[in-house]
DNA sequence: GGGCTAAAGTGGGAAAAAGTGGATATCGTG
DNA sequence: CACGATATCCACTTTTTCCCACTTTAGCCC
């Protein structure tokens, strides 16, 4: 749907607020306001979605039989902690309490743009994450991307 | 019906009352005072229904046959404990304390919302809800998104 | 490159809204 | 009737939202 990329550092302001970046809003097009969803990643960072993305991404999970105790955790532990946030008139955001509390972020933090979604990391947890990744990567890159490249490949 | 979302940390004052989010009154639109139904949630939660909402989802429970002892069951177990609830003047909520004390809730509580209910737990109680993966998430994460999006796909 | 202009990013004041606490009135029940 | 529990009302504090103005950075032209 989108293809986002970057990576940019940010800092909260005292009242708690975060300047998108305005080269990510170019990416998504529009003007005004922009309309997001954020909710707790799988690691201690955060997740934040395009409301259209959301919604694309959540469609199915809506259709889910909650009376099945399966069904009902997992659908609960995705939304967890899914809130709508919207940019101010300076382009800035508002992250819940709960959620920077979650991604022990303080003052500096990072977002993360790829595909159709962005992370983002409070700074220390992201260059660890980062410095961390390099160990088994190759093998691992091996194992998702390398399938059949073998040999001649481009 | 509704896309309900936000999660809302909370605390019942001395009286036992409990103001709900503006944020999340909003989402439900109308102004004036707002009608649910709160009764207890499968785990050891309460949830909380839009009464319009509340009137769909019991309008098939109630074609059920309560002659028969397994529906007669299901019927009552669904319906345990349900109460209805207004808002006050200043937009705060009395919950029975049958059920607040099913949910184990003492002072400080958290509610959740998503899809077009609102679950209500004691904050202990959620933070460990939310901290535990869901047995076979990502098998069932696999099912719901990611239908053949392993290796090469669009 | 220097200087100009527009865009991006930062900070804060003030009004409005949300949240909190408590006093008083009302209802139902023993 | 008296009591406790709930409901209604009012006053105050805190937070959020909205708006404006300033600083800094990036882009452009000469």
């Amino acid at each position: 749907m989108y293809h986002l990329t970057g990576e940019y550092e940010l800092k909260i302001d005292a009242k708690g607020r975060i300047k998108m970046p305005a080269n990510l809003l170019r990416q998504l097009g529009s003007d005004g306001t922009y309309d997001f969803m954020v909710n707790r990643g799988f690691e201690n960072h955060l997740m934040l979605y395009p409301k259209d993305v959301w919604d694309e991404k959540t469609k199915e999970l809506n259709q889910l039989n909650i009376y099945i105790k399966k069904n009902r955790q997992a659908v609960r532990y995705f939304y967890r902690g899914a809130t709508r946030i919207t940019t101010d008139a300076s382009d800035r955001i508002l992250l819940p309490k709960s959620l920077i509390e979650y991604a022990g972020i303080q003052k500096e933090l990072v977002m993360f743009a790829y595909q159709d979604q962005v992370e983002i990391w409070a700074k220390e947890a992201y260059e660890l994450m980062i410095s961390e990744e390099p160990d088994n990567f190759s093998e691992l890159a091996e194992e998702v991307f390398g399938a059949g490249r073998q040999g001649s490949d481009e």
